[in-house]
DNA sequence: GATGAATGAGATTTCATTCAT
DNA sequence: TATGAATGAAATCTCATTCAT
């Protein structure tokens, strides 16, 4: 039959998206993405050569779009204080909005190794952290600023999808952006 | 026959432990844990009745193990102040001391779903925290406290792991734990 | 439009062969001869019905080729020497020149089962050896001398591919017909 | 159940290489052996990681034996004629009592590369003709003789195999022995 | 004639679990 | 208790062939 294009391909990551990050990766089989899309295994290893390939190509445009998300809060902000309030707003934001993509990001990296090609979206911040610290308007180690951030973003994520917090929403993201500003801008 | 009940048993939970929290649940194969432990498969089958049995009674005991840490430690401090920073060395702690325990639980609520059975060690500290919010002692909402602590906790351990910390442990811990003071309790 | 039925239809026979005699039948799949060819699956399918069919086809023009060969080379010669000495000469021609039909014909029968329908080359030189024979010309059963001329022609041509033979090609052409001349009929 | 020590594999390198000679390595699959020993396909990979570990077995120990036979032989003779004769007889032993070992290894020649670990039975032949033909007694290079006898007990093989032979095994044997002793030292 | 996505059957391999010894 | 061969189900991947365009 053959969709347009290849929109099959792009069905494909979705579906594989979607099951990755709920069920994990050796739990998600090919045959259920296969099912998902509404194709037959084969089918798959027309768009992809391996199911690596597949988590492979994800990571990459994950990673890139995430990165990108952040790049992009840092260059809108004016002010320093602006920058790291943007910074966390792009982390929530990408979690709340793209919780899959947020999930399976974190779910590679536990069970994966680093990968080496890829340049991390922590790179950018803790490069604006270090900027910050070096001015002394960091309370803190870098490295422990990035942790404190990125750290607390998950959390809240993860209370999110277990439906764990007890106010809304944009309050939470208020919330947090203040705690973590007050915790190491002041 | 020796009064422990069974030798072998606690040496196949290590090494379950050692091999789940460094490769993940189906990358672990029950052939790859008798070999760690020096015995075969089938012997496996005499202390565990499936795979299953054995990462559900990592779980309780990593729970339980890290839930009475903190119930110690929140036992031991006089005052409030004490206590909140005691929580947070008793976490801190554990991740470093008991790094295959750490990154199993990490991993495992990662990737199944919450086990309504487990009291998760976070009800201690959320309990605490609540107690401090009561109060009015607590400077943002207990949920978003409780991410913050764990989710910075989480991240450290993390950033150990890869090398990627550029200060000794220990200063990195108090930095971690007067970080977290400022931001939560002022 | 032109006049030759297809030109598609040849380079797929040409690819086929060179793929086929190289790695194997099973090993040579219809997208590796489509991508030799410059075309797709699906096309090669407008020219055969089923690889079997490429194979097949190739089977019989090979075998064709190769009797003719062989049937011009008794024609031509004038007295039964003579005769013994083109034959010797057609087959390592043949080898030396389409190396690649050659080992499809080697693989093929090694393969698979001896087709009966095929007339084989073979057929041609041993009626010319019985004739040999019968006139006491031969110093061994035309079986035998059957073996024996195919038999060497084929090792000689392995190992020319495998670069084993250790002076010209000329030479070892020479040496070979007047062995087996000497070997044969004397 | 588990026969007495390891007498499934044996059963397995014995079905495998009936097999193989028969119908090829990529036409005989994992379940055809399986069927033959009488095990199911998962068994056959606790006595062997792969296919290919179970060809390559194969092949080792094949070569070994022909090796060896032929070893035997040259260190039997007495004279050179002898040695001669003795070499051309342990090849037709070896290809009439063990066709399965003879046409694998044929097989495996024709469709893999040949195999640089792999010493070659052929090596101690050459060695041998290459001293005849330094003392001037051999009647062509070393090279081609190797390809006269090596090719003409394979054909003879092949068309024994084929019932394509009018004579008794014994005759044709020495007939073959007579007309190479006649071909090559005269 | 040609494309290339899709099918469907089957191949290799993996692995939790069972069971005779 | 322990061994390790065997099972059986399932996972990944391959590929000849079909078919809508």
């Amino acid at each position: 039959m053959g969709e347009r294009r290849s929109d099959t391909k792009e069905k494909i990551l979705e579906a594989a998206l979607r099951l990755f990050s709920r069920k994990g990766f050796r739990e998600t089989t090919i045959k259920d993405i296969a099912k998902e899309v509404g194709i037959t295994e084969g089918a798959i290893y027309r768009h992809f050569n391996s199911k690596d390939e597949i988590i492979h190509e994800l990571l990459i445009s994950i990673t890139t779009e995430l990165k990108e998300a952040i790049a992009k809060s840092i260059e809108k902000g004016e002010s320093e204080e602006e920058i790291f309030k943007n910074i966390i707003e792009a982390l929530i934001g990408y979690a709340f909005n793209k919780p899959e993509s947020y999930r399976f990001l974190n779910l590679y990296h536990l069970l994966k190794e680093y990968p080496q090609v890829t340049h991390l979206p922590g790179e950018l911040i803790l490069k604006f952290l270090n900027n910050l610290y070096t001015k002394k308007k960091l309370k803190t180690y870098p490295e422990v600023a990035l942790a404190v951030i990125t750290g607390s973003v998950e959390r809240i994520f993860i209370f999110k999808e277990r439906n764990f917090l007890r106010h809304n929403t944009q309050l939470i993201k208020r919330e947090l952006i203040s705690t973590l500003k007050g915790a190491l801008i002041g």
